[in-house]
DNA sequence: AATGAATGAGGTTTCATTCAT
DNA sequence: CATGAATGAAACCTCATTCAT
């Protein structure tokens, strides 16, 4: 008990105070992010939008990876959160499917700024081990979708991975107008991909 | 070599060799594009590699963003050759579409560094005048053939612009794909995509 | 404690409590500057090391000066004292000279890193009124020293300027030795720096 | 020959200009070091001094550590040619020590400055892998000299490797006094140390 | 046409210090 | 007394750009 008050960063145990702050700052970034892009995106400016001296973003995070980082880990926790929760026909492939659709078009629909903020983190701040090949570990888990309901004979012979990977990049697309366009759609456009999914799983008429 | 007076903008009537130095650097600045990525590509860096003193490409390219609007343009002109020249089945508007996906995806399939160059300048240099929404010009032409076909009663009632994004968006994940991971095929990507098209426009119940 | 309303500088009548925290932050402060050197030394680490925050440090020590300050003041408190009180042949001034290297590296084998922490903050911390040319103290006692016994006819005619500088030189060099090397025997050092001086002042001919 | 004008950075053929302002360059950090110390040594008060634009500096020496690294080097490189040339009584050890101690201390006299700033940079630019124990090789060359005349009896048998080190701690401290005191006189201190040496080293007459 | 040199703005980060609680 | 938060100055470094030769 005596010695229990180490630390001369940020506490591990924030007051209410650092935390609000440290959300603040992650708007901010988000902000910068979408309006000037990744290579505009510099500290300083960040601190200038939260109104707060340039010191106050690298005490909260010492760095600046660790700001986007933080962008980028938010979004994931808060995505998590409400997609968790949705659930659909989970009985069938496709449904699940249109569920995927529609609860990560949803998510986009509410949160256009942050997802588009994220999608410009990622373009750029590559991992250290050079670009990484290999399939997105994000179409991987819908590819098995599709190839489970390939298997129970439910979905239709189509190449499993390119059409993961078309529902991915339309999702993609999609966050990517809606956090321009205050105008674009995104739950029509889960509707109206979730058709177009559909008819291409369609097992054809065996005549 | 016409005159001797001293310039000091690039020939209005550029020398074969200054031409043939341009182009290389352009490839230069691709290379260094898709290894170290639009944050890490430096003029200096175009230079070293390309042989020559920053003075160089400062001399061809005054400023660096006319460097990678080359790099932006060459390939687009490339692109329109090649594209331009392939033709299928244009007596019907799904024919075209596949011919549209596969003559993109060859193009991508031959061009692959250069093509993530582009995207990498794509996704961070941004128009001066904001964000632009609004619907993308390569989409917006996919949309109208969809919608031709439609009006024909070739094609059924999907969402085109949906269906006109979701292709685009396809075409450029494997483009991203096939920059970086030598083994992934985009040609049988282009032949899967068509697949998925054809059977998203196949009219319902031909019966 | 004698009386309750606020101070905002530490008390001048010292709570026991208070020392014995401030000789904990000198002791941490000596062990940063012998591992991470002048310039690796802030106060955050410090306070890091002492398991207290930064304020702390800053509480106890208005200024950084200050702390380090009583990095150097400390050591020479406890030499002082550990000095003071040893005593040799204090009839010959060969016999004081060897007292004064043999406490003085006495003092340095037991002090080794707060030794090396003062060379630490003397060799970067200078005094405000530009660099000092003229004799330092300590050489100018052992100047004074040796020149006695030359009046007596003690020791022998070398420069007692010189010699002195030399004996200084020789002790901090073993001194900085021993602080970095724990094999370093600085006790051997004194004898046999003992002996170097005692053959340099011998009277030449005796016989 | 068409393809040797390589380089983005200082051509390793420098041109004569380029050279004279990174000895200007060098020549300033030595100023600097002395009068500010180490630790208040930056790029930009170097930059400063020499009347150009920071930019100068990290042009010719990309990092703070190659210009410090420089101050270093160019003093071996001159210390080198200066001393290397100088020979005195090689024939006896004793000869041999004295021609050491007054080369290092006229070159000292002639570059007090510089020598100063070296000592500077040594005190404080550690080696990555933490502080090194073991024998300054400085002083090793010394101890092996000294240990040579023992061998064949025209040293007395006092200890090698502490006189050494009392050698170079002499000639360290004079050079330091020089730097900072115009008036010190490192020649005489050079054959005052002779002196002292030679009287410590001489054989004890046997009676 | 080409080069090396120079510039200065801007980026990230560190840090001593101050302050409200 | 003690703390976490905040500050702003300054450090090093990168880089696009300009210029004399």
């Amino acid at each position: 008990m005596s010695d229990s008050h180490l630390r001369t960063t940020p506490s591990p145990t924030p007051s209410p105070r650092g935390l609000a702050l440290k959300a603040e700052l992650v708007d901010c970034a988000v902000d910068v992010l979408v309006e000037l892009g990744f290579a505009g995106t510099s500290v300083a400016e960040v601190a200038r939008r939260a109104g707060v001296s340039k010191g106050v973003v690298t005490y909260h995070f010492p760095t600046k990876e660790d700001l986007l980082s933080e962008v980028v880990t938010s979004l994931y926790r808060e995505a998590g959160e409400q997609i968790g929760q949705a659930t659909g026909d989970s009985d069938s492939v496709i449904g699940e499917l249109a569920t995927y659709i529609r609860s990560n078009l949803t998510f986009v629909a509410d949160h256009p700024r942050h997802v588009r903020a994220v999608m410009e983190v990622a373009a750029n701040m590559r991992p250290a081990n050079g670009p990484r090949g290999g399939e997105d570990p994000l179409s991987a888990h819908l590819r098995e979708l599709i190839e489970r309901g390939q298997a129970t004979g439910e979905a239709a012979d189509v190449d499993a991975g390119v059409l993961a990977m078309t529902m991915r990049a339309s999702i993609d697309a999609a966050a990517a107008r809606a956090a321009c366009d205050p105008t674009a759609d995104a739950r029509g456009h889960a509707e109206h991909l979730v058709t177009i999914v559909r008819r291409a799983l369609q097992a054809t008429e065996p005549r």
